[in-house]
RNA sequence: GGGAGCAUAGCUCAGUUGGUUUAGAGCAUCUGCCUUACAAGCAGAGGGUCCGCGGUUCGAGCCCGUGUGCUCCCA
């Protein structure tokens, strides 16, 4: 068979993929094996694969893909989000280029178009994992608007509520003026944003002496209640319980005192908005002070406003600035800095609001969510998250969980025209229970027009893929739940997993998972976060036609150290492709040799089979390790390197026969098992071009993807030992043919003087293959007319037919000398000091004497050689 | 303003209760090679005041204090 010049990975990963999902590799039913369980962190259903996921879902499939192959039985549940606010905006912009306004839509037209537009473009994102190698399992696909899905949140919703978790409450919330929505407060964006801070001065009653206020939003003075100032305040304390006069509507205002106020910044006084600022409504509930809303749901000021009704807050601003001016009220402005709130979705200026909302009270809720973690009864990888989570959940503050869209779980709640309501599953029942509570029969009742939060539906994933709250106690949830490790951003760690581990406990009673693998943010490779409007998100899906899924795994897990964040660049996927080719290259080279297999019972590669058995077993074992701390980069860094290095680089070249010679029987096979043993520790990371080449090694009844691992011996140190001094002579003597700049061809004549005779000898010929020797000579004195280099404790005496040219090899042994003399100096100044030989321990003294005979003899080795060269 | 974290080679990072050589890896750089698997490759080399200062200790990249710089979270 004819193998093409490099890897094509585009003709093999389609073929292997349609093969382990035909053959059902993937899926998952509960049987006697211990089950593996990942749910993934469901995109949002209009989502487009982006690094996040592609880091996330590949660190996903890795765990997955090594737990199958150890006896798991896994199941890694596939699924999409309906991302109410983002959803609901891309339907609004479609209708919106069809002419369609959502306004002239009634709610179940409008739904019935954004049901048409999941149907079609939703979900692509889950056909692209697919191409990213993900081995979920796709019968199991859950949306979180799924019929049995949508009924559990409205059943939890009912139940808090019955509970009295769930209350109606008017609050300061986050107002998206734009999306017409309450925003919580991890939907806000802070940004540091330049603005001008105004001084304003309001006159007082009785007095000839205004009082200066500093505001960056004179917009609102409309709305203020009263002027606070700092009760110690030398300047103000006269002015303690007179009134001040608001410009331009002239409206009375009590001067207040209250300690909240900072004495240093502005001029230490501040006007009191009670309905657009949350420290503001604060001091005025102390205070009971009047609460004037002067704004419109969309940002336009309202009738309350009394002057520029209608007109936009911030044009408000420059005009009454304008007129503020004007009117000589307006003494001086000056540039200032400050965080503002933007809202996520719509990026405008989040307006704080006083409104009628529905709320979690989250304490009693929190508190074994919180508990779980700091226990470690939930792990968190890296731990440095405990923390953050800490911090949070010990300040947790109620849940505004109601969102002014129509796309979502509708809220059950009726009312009547007075504004008396029940909470119920449907009308008929709430038309019951209203009778029940308020005593009249019939009422005609009217559902909230709102729907829930997105993460109201989505902390409840973890068991309800499994059905585990519509269909409590059925088989799969008894067997997958609580799931093993759950994969996600740090980013999102108050907005779900907080949320997931509460509702596990007030609904499964226990944990729905077992570890938290939080991964770190993609950022471009000068640290800048991926974003659109930077334009520097890569295209994923082009990156991966051009180099291969392979690659563009690997390239993302190599760069991607625990705990850190990732700094993407390309260039670790062309890493990816050339790994991909050298394993390709690999492979032909073997080929070669298929057909000249001899019998021979020479034994000439013993060593290099055995070292390289022991490696496999040494480095499984490290990788094992690895995985069970998460260690992924470092894990994919070392089976990298035992590849290329040490298959590649040193095995394959030891056991490599002549030019057309034929290679023996058994050391072949051998070889075909090693190659397919790598592979099999490959696949998790780089599935497709690893079943590709286990199939190409040899016909084959079975797939890697199913391969189970076989348990590893504990490697044999003191052949490892002699693997590594060889490498070190090879390497040694290499550099000595290239500073005496001898071709590849020309031979060399070696002669060893060594106390370790033995070893030698059992690595004799392949010393004599990597180097190029006519022959190799043990001798006990030193070679006149040879180039000496010393390794380790050993020295080599190089000859050759050309001339040797010393000159430089004096100054080598030289340098080579003055460290060895450094370091044997900190060694006796260290044996030298009394109080270290009474206080170490006796392996660590033990340890220091044997670097001290070591440094001596190599000394005595390299200063004899000197004197030789004179 | 409060809290958390980080600082090791040009870049990204390892460095496991303080002793395992005078600190390692990958990438990048430089030198020499189209050597019969691989130039997307091979063989080598150079490169570090472990952020500054002080302390604990027989011994500090690692522990403590302090300063500086950066990042994140919360107000």
């Amino acid at each position: 068979m004819e193998l093409s010049k490099n890897f094509e990975p585009q003709s093999v990963e389609q073929k292997w993929y349609d093969q382990w999902v035909n053959k059902g590799y993937f899926k998952s039913t509960p049987d006697e094996r211990t089950p593996y369980t990942i749910v993934m962190p469901p995109p949002n259903v209009t989502g487009v694969l982006h690094m996040g996921h592609c880091l996330n879902n590949t660190i996903q499939d890795i765990l997955i893909r090594r737990a199958r192959m150890m006896g798991y039985n896994t199941c890694w549940v596939p699924g999409t989000d309906h991302a109410s606010i983002a959803t609901e905006a891309k339907v609004v912009a479609m209708l919106r280029e069809r002419g369609i306004t959502k306004s002239s839509l009634s709610r179940d037209e409008f739904l019935s178009y954004a049901w048409e537009w999941k149907e079609k473009y939703g979900g692509i994102i889950l056909q692209q994992l697919k191409k990213l190698g993900c081995s979920l399992d796709w019968d199991r696909t859950t949306f979180t608007m799924d019929k049995d899905y949508y009924q559990s949140v409205i059943s939890v919703f009912i139940a808090l509520h019955k509970k009295g978790v769930i209350y109606r409450g008017k609050r300061m919330i986050n107002w998206d003026v734009k999306a017409l929505t309450a925003l919580s407060d991890e939907e806000v964006i802070r940004k540091e944003t330049k603005q001008k801070l105004y001084h304003l001065r309001y006159n007082v009653e009785g007095s000839d002496t205004p009082i200066i206020i500093a505001t960056v939003r004179p917009e609102t003075i409309m709305g203020d209640s009263a002027i606070c100032v700092h009760p110690t305040d030398e300047r103000y304390k006269h002015l303690h319980g007179k009134f001040a006069t608001v410009p331009l509507i002239n409206r009375r205002i009590p001067i207040i005192a209250d300690e909240y106020v900072t004495m240093e910044f502005g001029t230490g006084a501040l006007k009191v908005t009670p309905a657009h600022d949350v420290n503001d409504y604060a001091l005025g509930q102390k205070h009971n002070l009047e609460i004037i809303d002067i704004f419109n749901d969309n940002g336009t000021l309202s009738e309350a406003a009394q002057i520029y009704i209608g007109l936009d807050r911030f044009d408000v601003r420059k005009k009454i600035a304008a007129e503020l001016e004007e009117k000589g009220f307006l003494l001086k402005t000056e540039e200032y800095t400050s965080e503002v709130g933007y809202s996520e979705r719509t990026d405008v200026v989040v307006e704080p609001r006083l409104s009628l909302q529905w709320w979690v009270s989250m304490k009693d809720i929190a508190t074994p969510a919180l508990t779980t973690v700091m226990e470690d009864e939930i792990k968190f990888y890296p731990p440095k998250f405990k923390n953050v989570y800490r911090h949070w959940m010990e300040n947790i503050k109620d849940w505004c969980i109601s969102r002014q869209l129509w796309w979502g779980h509708r809220i059950p709640a009726w009312y009547d025209n007075e504004g008396r309501f029940v909470v119920a599953a449907n009308e008929k029942e709430a038309v019951i229970l209203f009778e029940q509570q308020f005593g009249i029969a019939n009422a005609t009742l009217k559902q909230d027009e709102d729907c829930l939060d997105t993460w109201f539906s989505s902390w409840l994933w973890p068991f309800e893929v499994f059905k585990g709250y519509s269909n409590p106690g059925n088989a799969e949830i008894k067997y997958y739940y609580p799931t093993d490790t759950l994969v996600t951003a740090p980013e999102i760690i108050f907005f779900w997993v907080a949320r997931m581990i509460m509702a596990g406990f007030e609904y499964m009673e226990t944990k729905p998972f077992k570890e938290v693998y939080f991964t770190g943010i993609v950022r471009d490779k000068l640290g800048r976060k991926m974003s659109k409007s930077l334009g520097n998100s890569p295209d994923l899906l082009g990156l991966i036609d051009q180099y291969g899924a392979d690659a563009a795994r690997f390239g993302i897990m190599i760069s991607s150290p625990a705990g850190n964040d990732i700094l993407f660049d390309e260039a670790a996927l062309e890493q990816g492709r050339n790994f991909n080719n050298k394993i390709w290259n690999a492979l032909k080279l073997i080929k070669m040799w298929e057909g000249r297999q001899s019998s021979s019972t020479l034994n000439e590669n013993k060593f290099a089979i055995d070292w390289f058995e022991n490696r496999l077993n040494e480095v499984s074992g490290e990788v094992n390790s690895m995985m069970q701390q998460f260690r992924l980069s470092e894990a994919l860094k070392t089976i990298y390197s035992l590849i290329w290095d040490d298959f590649c680089s040193w095995y394959l070249e030891w056991i490599k026969p002549g030019f057309e010679q034929p290679i023996e029987r058994s050391d072949y096979e051998k070889t075909i098992g090693f190659f397919s043993e790598l592979m099999q520790l490959l696949h998790p990371f780089m599935p497709f071009v690893s079943e590709e080449i286990y199939h190409l090694l040899q016909e084959r009844e079975d797939d890697l993807c199913v391969k189970q691992y076989i348990p590893k011996q504990q490697p044999e140190k003191r052949l490892l030992e002699v693997g590594t001094l060889l490498k070190a002579t090879i390497s040694g003597l290499r550099d000595v043919r290239n500073k005496q700049q001898l071709k590849p061809k020309e031979k060399i004549k070696l002669f060893i003087q060594t106390d370790e005779l033995a070893i030698f000898n059992s690595i004799e010929n392949i010393l004599s293959k990597q180097l190029n020797t006519s022959e190799i000579t043990y001798t006990k004195d030193s070679i006149p007319g040879s180039f000496t280099a010393v390794i380790g404790k050993d020295t080599f005496y190089v000859v050759t037919e050309q001339p040797i040219d010393i000159s430089n090899q004096k100054t080598a042994l030289e340098k080579e000398l003055t460290h060895l003399k450094g370091f044997l100096q900190s060694v006796e100044k260290k044996l030298s000091n009394e109080r270290f030989v009474q206080n170490a321990n006796p392996e660590i003294l033990a340890l220091e004497q044997k670097k001290k005979s070591d440094a001596l003899s190599k000394i005595k080795v390299i200063e004899d050689s000197l004197k030789l060269i004179g």
